[in-house]
Parts: structure tokens; sequence; C-alpha cells
DNA sequence: GTTATGTGAGTGACGTGTCAACCAGGTAGA
DNA sequence: TCTACCTGGTTGACACGTCACTCACATAAC
């Protein structure tokens, strides 16, 4: 906070793993997004919804309740499930407990293309990343995302 | 190809390091963008561009080699042009050898934010990610992105 | 020169994410 | 009961990125 007359700039070494933090994730997602979608017809996030309600009980879940679990905002998967709901792969119910609740429930398309969508979906992820990496490797990216996931107080650990 | 009779699912370690993969990036950069955001009013975006031009000569780039450079597609690029034309921190100049091309330049205001930016931003990324991670963590990222980016036949190494 | 093809750049529609505002339904205190 | 506040959820405006399309100018073939 004191005005820095000198900042701290990145060493050579840091500079690398900076800029290779950079590029690296957008180059790798978009690989595998561009296949999730060409594959199943399904973008990033309908694949992040629809994993969780496809293993839960019903296939369904409370709204707020999925937010917590996915770490989006309300206001984020309010949008995405709009959109979900518009091309029939999720619907949302009342929720007779409290007026105010509701619920998200996968419908028959829904159930089916997640089914369908995750053996592909896991091919492509080792294509792009997972086969590509070293044990070691492997295990550096979960170490350094575990220092990070305690750093930024992201306590929960359990599944997407 | 092959209809995959089963799947060749993740074991626990490549899931440790697939959910850690998926989560560290939205992580850090969300912090490293608010701060860019409080601290100097500007977006990833706009500092990634920014910086580009501020260390050019003349502050100004022809259009078309600043996307390559910057490995962004033409029309993101001009779509981001637009929007910093608006605030007025980049202006737009046809150039007389071809009356298809343009250059961008960057204004008196836009060299202040870039300049008052630069310090603030290397604190930031050395607080959200650099200083928090050990040297050897560091190497590790950056033998990643290296493995990565051969993989994807992105061939530069120089900077962003 | 005229025509075909290529290239630099901008545009529009749409999916996605954020933030702030809003609204309806619950809950608690007077 | 009335009021104040909290909470679940949606909405609107806007930033950002992609894709497909367009448009103007350049270049090569004839």
């Amino acid at each position: 906070m004191t005005p820095a007359s000198e900042p701290r700039w990145l060493t050579e070494a840091e500079q690398d793993a900076w800029y290779a933090w950079r590029r690296m994730f957008p180059l790798v997602n978009a690989e595998i997004a561009r296949d999730l979608s060409q594959d199943s017809g399904l973008s990033e996030a309908d694949y992040d919804v629809l994993s969780v309600l496809g293993s839960t009980e019903g296939h369904r879940m409370r709204i707020s309740a999925l937010a917590e679990l996915m770490r989006w905002s309300r206001s984020r998967l309010s949008h995405q499930l709009t959109r979900m709901e518009q091309r029939g792969i999720v619907r949302r119910e009342e929720v007779a407990t409290d007026g105010r609740g509701a619920e998200v429930v996968l419908t028959e398309t829904g159930v089916a293309a997640i089914t369908d969508a995750a053996p592909l979906h896991v091919e492509s992820v080792r294509r792009h990343l997972i086969d590509i990496l070293t044990p070691a490797q492997l295990q550096a990216l979960a170490e350094v995302g575990e220092v990070l996931r305690h750093r930024f107080g992201a306590a929960r650990k359990g599944r997407d």
C-alpha cells in the first residue's frame, strides 16, 4: 500500500511461469470446449450443470444449493438455467415448502444429453490435457491447485 | 473414434489434476481482474492491449499485426478497440501505404493509463499467484505450459 | 483494362458473465 | 399486527468473445 518507489518486477523465471499461466488455460479450454460443442452440442457451462444434476437423486436440486455447490453466483446460474430451459434440457419447478424457492430438474432430454456427452468429454480431456502430461506434472498441477485453493479460502474439495 | 465400449474414466490422481486445473484459473484471474479494475479502471483485455502498445515505438501498431502478436482474432480485437476508442485510450488511424489498413495508437490518456497501471498490476500478480508459489512450483507451471504450447503448435514464445 | 480472388478490417447476432436493482415471500421484534 | 429486515430468485444493462457475414481495397490472371 505504501507507494512503492520501485515495483518488484518479475524475474525471468517468474515471467515464464506467468506467461505460461496466462496462455495454457485458454489454449486447452478452447479445445475442450470446441470438442464438447461439436460432439454433444453443449457448452462447458451446460456440461457442468448437467453433470451435477446427473448425479443427484431425482436429477433435481434446489437452485440456491446448486449455485453454492458449483460456486456460481445466483445470477449466473439463473441466466444459465434460463438458456438451458429454453432448449428443453432442464425444467424449473416451484417448491412447496418455501414460496420463494425453486428447483431445477433434468428433463429426459437432459439426462440423455449428459449420458451421451460424458464419455466423449473424458476422451477430450485426456486428449488435450491429461494424456499429454506426465504423472509428475499432473501431480504438480494438483499441488499448485491445492496451494491456491487454500490461499483463497475456497474450502470445499468435492466434485464439480 | 471407434465407439469405445468403455470410456477411460479418470483415475483419482487424474481427477485431482483436472479439478485443480478447472478451479485455479478462474479463482486467481478473478482476483487479479478485480484488482486491475479497482486500481486502474481497466479490464484484463484493456491491459493486454495497452501493455503491448506501450512497448512499441510511437505507441502504435498495425491492427492486423497486433492481432497476430496477441493471438487474438481480428474480430475480437476490433470489438475491443471500439470499446477502448470510445473511452479515449486508443485511437484508430488510417495508414497511407494500404487503403485497407489501419493502425491503433495510444492516446496520451492511454499512455498514462498503462504507466500507472503496470506497477500495481505486478504487485497484484505477485500477491495472488507468484509470491504464493515456490520456485519449484513456478517452474513446474512453466514446464507444463511449455509442453502444452508444443502440443498445440503455438510456436511463438515472445512476450504478451 | 476487366474480372476473379485474396486480404484488412468492421458489424450483428448470440452465448456468456458481472453488477446492481428489484420483487416476492419469510421471519422477528415492537 | 405492523414493520423492518433477510433471503431466494430473476432481470436489465453492459463487457466480452465467437462466428458468419460484409465491404473496401489490392493483386493477379486473362
